[in-house]
DNA sequence: AGCTTTTATGCAAACGTTTGCGCAAATTTT
DNA sequence: AAAATTTGCGCAAACGTTTGCATAAAAGCT
């Protein structure tokens, strides 16, 4: 069995109130001898203890604990972040339950609702993304809480983001520096805070500089693999298929590469490709990925610090919005059309 | 403040232990009337009441909630795995505690020790790897505990590994059938299970096609990029270079590969390569990369099998060790140097 | 109608902590 | 030397559950 405050209370000769108040080094305000302090902390050592952060918990209402719900830890993206949080809760003294949603809003809820029975002080959720009714009452309940990656606009609530109109902006306004027009994009799934601001921004940049919307160029549901494979399937065998592809997720670009892999044509050559999240094998695929990398230390960091910041103060002060940027990482999977060149894709059936 | 099983039984007028049994379906076993369960089960639902799983765990001992140890979430293999893990468990009805290590023994330690106090019920661990003491006392404490992808050959403990061995010989025996014999391994951390059995299989392989070993071949220090990098700038700056690597973890590759790029020579013209652990976009590489793959969704859900029923039966069944084998995916980072051609590495600087 | 059995529920202890309050002994003040 | 203060520690309640035991009411039996 394991040993409590009771044993060594005994084995010291006095009260557990005492032992408690040596063990939390509550001495001075409680004025403990210094010679029970020794003795317990003597008979503690001996006997190896080990407080039970459970009573502890329902005692004190509070476990450092903190809950991390992420949409699929297997993606690298996501499985990241999630070590930097790790690493920086675990320094600030709190562990990680951690939960996966797999992008289901059902699941989201299930996962938030059994943390909080674990009595978690609070949350860093990523979000599936389509409602936020949960989050609100969360917020009403004073549970502290921290969106990442993923937020709403309409929503005053702390999160960290990453400036997703952006940085498909300056993907797509670089992919039409180089002479596209034709350029597809492969979304995720659709009305989530990150995929809209993607598209948009796609959008947006395409609007700024003139080029025609071709509705067929506008795929996807999900940021699954599978997504990416089917979608550029189908663009490829479009009578008049885009010379690019803008993808909204390393999964769908993984989906992309084997399609194009499969139909054997070449990137840059045959088709160019720009990929939202950039990962760590990009630089040495065969064609060397241009994509627009996020902040995911800082991302991590600072969503741990917000956290921290508001279960130490829990100042009513207003939440806060972080929104980080992200940055272009341009390698060589976008063929220059500028230059005069054919701008055809040829097709090996 | 939350709702309790007191603000039920007021609601509904009856005792907290009638309560706390219709809540947990014990109304066949204490006879409660249909009707009193009736008005319980609505005042519940009225209330929202969600029960407290401190407290709960606390007075039944269990918590529903294991613990895992891994080295490093963010590396695509250990993401993985955790992910098939958590999706394993959530279907059992256990949630995951997740703690990362750093391949560090103190830490590995001191995680171990705040998940007992958390009241985990048992433990799935990766172990850095290199003692072990504090296993045999979870044992002797009887400790649900399963260790994944590392083990103890000297233990008789419940794991499930790979063969690392055969992954390694067959590995270095595809190098030799492909007619090469200046073979360099990059090591990851030495002393490890993993490590060991990888390093043998290929002095085991090396040996049984009576090639000589050459000492300054055997490199490297830990499962880490910067360590891939750095032994593969010595070997390429060797008098009689290798004229292939076999490494031992994807991260090593990794830095493999920005080395050699460095040194503008190609895979696998100018150096073949081979890597233990198969990543996602292995396939799509500059040069698509032979690698021996784990059964990663095996590994996980056997993993989680062996605790659950441990969990369950808590029978002293002996403690089985299950070990899956690996695979040799081939691809194209090999070159074929059995067909007469010149086995110079010809480097540029 | 009295006795036994069954039915339906409540009491209270226990799980391991923390902490406000109280109180005897020791010390200081008058 | 009595009164006042300080020192050092213990009592007991509380956190929210679960569950063995007790028990009152209802039902069944003769």
């Amino acid at each position: 069995m394991a040993v409590t405050l009771n044993d060594i209370a005994n084995k010291a000769g006095v009260s557990v109130s005492t032992v408690s108040r040596v063990l939390n080094h509550k001495t001075k305000k409680y004025r403990i001898s210094a010679e029970t302090e020794n003795l317990i902390v003597q008979a503690a050592k001996k006997l190896n203890y080990r407080p039970n952060q459970l009573a502890r918990g329902l005692r004190l209402k509070k476990t450092h604990t903190i809950g991390l719900v992420v949409p699929d830890i297997s993606n690298p993206f996501f499985a990241h972040v999630t070590r930097i949080i790790q690493t920086h809760a675990y320094k600030s003294g709190y562990s990680l339950i951690v939960c996966n949603t797999d992008e289901d809003i059902n699941t989201e809820l299930a996962q938030i609702e059994l943390l909080i029975s674990k009595g978690v002080d609070g949350f860093i959720v990523m979000p599936v993304g389509t409602t936020y009714v949960h989050f609100e009452k969360l917020m009403n309940d004073d549970v502290p809480l921290v969106l990442l990656d993923r937020s709403f606009d309409n929503l005053n609530i702390n999160s960290v983001v990453v400036d997703n109109y952006a940085g498909a902006y300056k993907a797509t306004e670089y992919l039409i520096s180089m002479g596209h027009a034709r350029i597809a994009i492969i979304q995720g799934l659709p009305d989530t805070y990150t995929n809209n601001a993607r598209v948009q921004g796609y959008l947006g940049a395409l609007n700024d500089h003139g080029i025609a919307l071709n509705s067929n160029y506008i795929v996807g549901k999900d940021f699954r693999k599978e997504n990416g494979y089917i979608e550029t399937k189908f663009l490829l065998g479009l009578e008049d298929p885009p010379t690019a592809i803008f993808t909204t997720s390393d999964l769908i670009t993984l989906g992309v590469l084997e399609a194009i892999s499969e139909e054997n044509i070449r990137v840059p050559e045959d088709i160019s490709l720009v990929s939202f999240d950039d990962i760590d094998f990009a630089p040495f695929l065969l064609a060397p990925l241009t994509a627009v990398r996020q902040p995911k230390e800082m991302m991590g960091e600072v969503a741990v610090k917000l956290l921290i910041d508001e279960l130490k103060l829990k100042k009513d002060h207003d939440h806060r919005k972080i929104v980080l940027k992200p940055e272009l990482i341009i390698r060589n999977s976008v063929k220059n059309l500028s230059s005069p060149s054919e701008i055809t894709v040829s097709k090996v059936d």
